[in-house]
DNA sequence: CGCATTTGACCCGCGC
DNA sequence: GCGCGGGTCAAATGCG
């Protein structure tokens, strides 16, 4: 075994996802061939261990899904190394289905802080196969070329009119990996539910994927006009218990307040019904994905991730935006936030009933990343948590 | 009415 | 150059 799947395996199974993320990533860099290896700068990766881990677990979302194994072999979830999130330069194609078989390590693009782990490593290694994975992306870099990357600044002026224009080559790409709801079927009413992040998105299209039973869905922000945020939501193939959430551009916004996100926010088929605060529910169905694959479930499992931390205030909006700045890690979140009668968020307890991390898993986040501020603890470690991540 | 999703069509990138 | 596949548009439709 060698010392990036001691990382992991070693580590992951423990909980120590910073270090087994930080490990994996100095591996990564290790790895890199010298071309590929970002060129001397004021990377925080080599300066002291801590922010070590903290700048390369700012590159990574984790959470605790139950992982399988390349393609179809289970692994339990508690060893598994949780999810992750990572960029991906468009001109490597996201390809949930299939591992790769390359394993070269790339660096971060210049004028990128931080670590920038490869998908197979992160895919292979650090998600215990997670099926996230890269076509082609040794082939993307065979030609000496820096990894094809581009920071999508916030202030990223509108694309031109023809929307095709700017697609697929030179944008990132964060890919996130989380453990799906149930399908559609156990549920009333059915409609996919898929873990809301505190943006509203608004579903512009559905496509079926070659070799994937399951469609890939569309959303684009809606809680501001000219947000050229998007994200894509499919079900991995080998794991339908997972879904694969791809995020391409930067939201040129805010956190969206409450009443953004009253205005703009996904509104659920079937589910709404339950949510007795519209404020605090928002939910993302997707009618048509197949529901073989997974298991029945109850109703219980119905207020699974339908609610969000939403920051009340400007204030409120901006400590999380800065919690998600200078905290390292975002965590997606298993728990459930809702709102109280002023829109402040509140904790509320989780159901247990499915696929939940355990509390240890929990106090081992916390523990990994304590928070200065209680709140930000809070969202942080159970809350929806979503970032971009600074470079 | 204003927002949402659905869905077929269109366009483009990319591999061959 | 061509065909395939993916991403987006936009009309139709539904819902509160």
């Amino acid at each position: 075994m060698d010392i990036a799947e001691e990382a992991v395996a070693g580590t992951a199974a423990q909980g120590d996802l910073a270090e087994v993320v930080a490990r994996a990533g100095a591996m990564a860099m290790a790895a890199a061939p010298s071309h590929h290896r970002r060129p001397p700068s004021p990377s925080p990766a080599a300066a002291d261990h801590s922010h070590v881990m903290s700048r390369a677990a700012g590159q990574i979302m984790a959470i605790p899904p139950a992982c399988y194994d390349e393609e179809q072999e289970l692994r339990p979830a508690a060893a598994c190394g949780d999810a992750v999130m990572f960029d991906v330069p468009s001109s490597m194609v996201v390809d949930p289905y299939h591992q790769l078989s390359s394993s070269a390590a790339t660096a971060p693009p210049h004028g990128h802080g931080g670590y920038w782990l490869p998908p197979q490593q992160i895919s292979q290694q650090a998600c215990y196969g997670l099926d996230v994975a890269m076509g082609g992306a040794a082939a993307a870099d065979a030609d000496g070329d820096e990894p094809m990357m581009m920071r999508i600044s916030p202030v990223t002026p509108p694309p031109p009119s023809h929307h095709q224009i700017m697609k697929r080559k030179n944008e990132v790409k964060k890919v996130v990996c989380i453990p799906a709801l149930p399908p559609a079927s156990s549920r009333p009413g059915g409609g996919e539910v898929i873990p809301s992040d505190l943006w509203a998105w608004r579903k512009y299209g559905q496509k079926p994927i070659k070799g994937s039973p399951y469609p890939r869905g569309y959303y684009r922000c809606s809680s501001s006009k000219g947000c050229m945020a998007r994200k894509q939501v499919e079900r991995s193939r080998s794991d339908p218990n997972m879904l694969v959430i791809t995020y391409t551009a930067e939201h040129n916004h805010p956190w969206p307040m409450q009443r953004n996100v009253l205005a703009g926010y996904s509104r659920p088929h079937t589910h709404m019904s339950n949510c007795k605060k519209k404020n605090s529910c928002r939910v993302e169905p997707t009618s048509s994905w197949p529901t073989s694959s997974s298991s029945s479930s109850s109703s219980k499992n119905a207020n699974y991730f339908e609610h969000n931390v939403v920051p009340s205030s400007n204030i409120e909006c901006q400590q999380m935006t800065n919690m998600m700045e200078d905290n390292a890690a975002g965590y997606v979140a298993y728990a459930i936030d809702t709102l109280d009668e002023e829109g402040v968020a509140m904790h509320q307890p989780i159901n247990r009933n499915s696929i939940q991390p355990s509390d240890e898993v929990f106090a081992e986040l916390e523990e990994l990343e304590p928070s200065n501020n209680p709140v930000n603890a809070n969202i942080y470690s159970r809350g929806v948590s979503y970032e971009w991540q600074k470079f």
